[in-house]
Parts: structure tokens; sequence; C-alpha cells
DNA sequence: ATTACTAAAAGACGAGTAA
DNA sequence: TTTACTCGTCTTTTAGTAA
């Protein structure tokens, strides 16, 4: 686990705000100096750090440089951003994902299917899940809803260890399609595709919804 | 406008994570130290910084200390969370506050009836408000949703000066009632108390929705 | 104008101590 | 155990310089 200071969390995320997080950005060390109230020197030392870290890449110029974050360098701001949710309460707000119904690979249905796992979601969510999950590509209109989501309550599922293989943790948010009481899964630590949610349930969706491929599928947070 | 370094901000944000923001936590600086990876002196210096920018409020006993947030200090961190809504997207979250109309000062009517207020909201809501503005004391359960709105796209107001009087910045944002498009506004810099909002929209809402004192009001967000 | 380096100045850090 | 000092050390900052 990196250890990134406050002064270079702060300095990447006014580099965010910027708007380096959708795009690179143009920023001399001297206009990121006034913003972060500092010397260009040490905004430019900043920087150096931060790609050292692998939060930021740059291109030089002659007259400033190009920044952008890495996935990495979103993920710590994301992190911020969760636990400042979580101070301020997550509200009453009503979230929607939409995105089209698509096939996994099959790796949901064995996860499932491993006893300590299922366990805790029986313990944790009330249900035993369904051995397979529902894979849902998200509409790009439903990708920064995504993000929104990682400030609320997620139930975290401890991993194990069986047959000399190690089985990760994982978390898991309480939502609903239709009138079934769902859960969005996310592994552990892997970086998981932002477009993409793996939906748990007590029952086969796909046919109690009469889903196939390429369907229109809505989620909802909270349940 | 003070300024409060990084490492102040991320000392304030453990306080509240540890409860700080709702009731005072019990915390020793050492205990601090730990979370903040400094040592306990480090953590103590934090605290004394902190409460002499009145961030925060502290009790000392023999074996640690009770720590709150102030007011003040809640406003920090509502600023940065609002800065993380803003790189990450408001999504299409849709908020409800639900709360008491109640009776104003009248000041509201009087600002409203100021020309160079009204044409900057007619530019910029795309109505001339009604000259007063709806007061509401929000439900209990609304209040964390409230704070949550600062995440949102607020549209700055500027203030004016005449008659040898300044008349303050404000903002913005738009919100519905029923079927009518609406404003929340929210005068610039003072302290405005948690519980209230204040409602503007182009008509005579009490008279167009026949409301009266102690009805049931309904802001969602956005429009 | 920029970035990045070096070196002097400033400031923060943590061990030790007292209450 | 605490908190909050002092003090020596070390890190960080910024000014200055070069590219």
């Amino acid at each position: 686990m990196l250890m990134v200071l406050p002064d270079e969390v702060h300095c990447l995320k006014q580099i965010a705000l910027l708007g380096g997080c959708r795009s690179q950005v143009f920023a001399s060390s001297a206009r990121l100096g006034m913003e972060l109230a500092t010397s260009p020197q040490t905004a430019s030392r900043r920087l150096q750090a931060l790609e050292r870290l692998q939060l930021i890449t740059r291109s030089l110029r002659s007259d400033g440089q190009y920044i952008s974050l890495t996935l990495k360098g979103e993920e710590v701001l994301l992190r911020e951003f969760s636990d400042y949710g979580r101070i301020f309460g997550n509200g009453s707000a009503r979230h929607v994902l939409t995105g089209e119904l698509i096939s996994g690979l099959g790796e949901g249905r064995y996860y499932m299917s491993l006893a300590p796992y299922r366990e805790q979601f029986l313990e944790k969510l009330g249900f035993e899940p369904f051995p397979g999950t529902l894979n849902v590509r998200l509409d790009p209109g439903s990708i920064a809803t995504r993000k929104r989501l990682e400030t609320l309550g997620w139930i975290s599922i401890r991993g194990f260890q069986a047959n000399e293989r190690t089985y990760g943790d994982a978390r898991c948010l309480p939502c609903r399609i239709g009138d079934h009481r769902c859960g969005i899964v996310v592994p552990g630590r892997t970086h998981y595709p932002e477009d993409i949610v793996e939906v748990i349930s007590p029952v086969e969706l796909r046919k109690e919804l009469g889903l196939s491929d390429h369907d229109i599928v809505r989620v909802e947070v909270p349940p």
C-alpha cells in the first residue's frame, strides 16, 4: 500500500479540477503554484513526485506541460471522495444505472458457488446468491453515476484460503433490478473496468425477467 | 479567506471520519498519530493548530481529549467534498428535500425586488423571480441530503454596490416544487442555518400551490 | 516564458522532559 | 497513561542558476 502525502493529494486534486481526469490539461508549474499557494519550484517538485508515484503522466513542452491523471491517480481521489461521502452521509438520493446485458466469462458463476463467499452474502445481504452473475455494460452516461456509488455503504466480503489458492476480498452494494433485491459485486483490489457492473441476486435474473444478451437493464441503488 | 494547509485538512477529515461531525469524539494524540501516520507530537500540534483556526473544539482530559468539529470546520470539509463532487461529475441522481413551510422575515422579498439580482436570475436561471421567497424548514432526515447538494452545479450570483451599501454574493441551485421550476438561493458568506432552504420561483408558489405555514413541501433537484 | 537543479533559509519533525 | 513544552535534527521550501 503506497502512501500519498496530503500535499500530494491536494496537488492531484487541483489537476483533476483543471480537467486532468477526462483529458490532459495544459498547466505550467507557475500556474499550479498559484492554485496550491506555493512557489513554482515546489509545484514542479510535486509534479515530479506524482509522476514517480505513477499518479499522473506528463509531456513537457518548452512553455509548460500537458498533465493527465492515470487510473491509479484517479483511484486515489476516488478514495478521498468516498471518505467525504461517508462523513456527510449518503443522503436519500436514488441512483439509477442503465446498461446492456452482456455475458461474462463464467467467473462469476464459479466464485458464487464457493461456500465461504455464499455464507457471507447470506449473512450480510440476507440472501444466498444464485450461482452466476448478471454482467451489465453501462451506458456512457451511467459511468459517472457508477463512480458516485463509491461514496455509499459497501459491504465488505472477506477473502479466504483454500486448496493452496488465495481467494480475494470483495465488496458488495445492495441494489435492485425490477422488484428483485440484488447486489453489485466488485472484486477486491484488481482494477475492474469502470463501465461494467456485476450483479448477484437470490434468483436467476435472466430467467426470472426473461432477459437475454443486449437487453437493457436498469439497476437502482439503494434497493 | 483563511488558508488551511493540506495536512490540517487531512487531520480534520480523520476526526470527522471518527465521528467528530455529529458528536464529540474521544481520541488521543497517539491514536490520531497512528491514523495520520505521524508521531503523537505532530498530531498534538495539528490539533492545536486546528483549534487556533477555530476548526475544532476540544476538552482535555488526563487520558485523552474530546474533540468535535465546529461549523467552520465542517464547512472546510464540505468545500473539499464539493471539489470532489465536481471532479467526478454529479451523476444523474435525484435528490429530494422535504420540510415544512415557514414564514421568513421578509428579507427574501426585499432582495428579490432588487434589479441587479433580478437580472442575474433572469439571465442565469431563465426566469424573473417572484419578489418573495419560500422558506422551508427541512426534516431532520433531509439535512444530510441538503449537504450533498453542495457538490452539485450551483450558479453564482454576484453582489453589487448601491446607495452606499454592499449587497453580497449569493448562489443558486435549480430545482422544482411540483411542476414549477424553482431555485434554492443561499446568501454568500454568511452562516446560513443548515435546516432551512429558501426557494425562489417565477410565480407566487404559496398562492399557486395553495400552501400555507406548516404545510409539507417537497423540493426536487435537479428540476 | 518554461523545467529542473543546487544551495542557503525556513520550518516541521520527533525524542526527551515535565506536569 | 495523557498533553504540551523545548531543542537538536532533518526535511522541505524557495531563491538563484542553467538549459
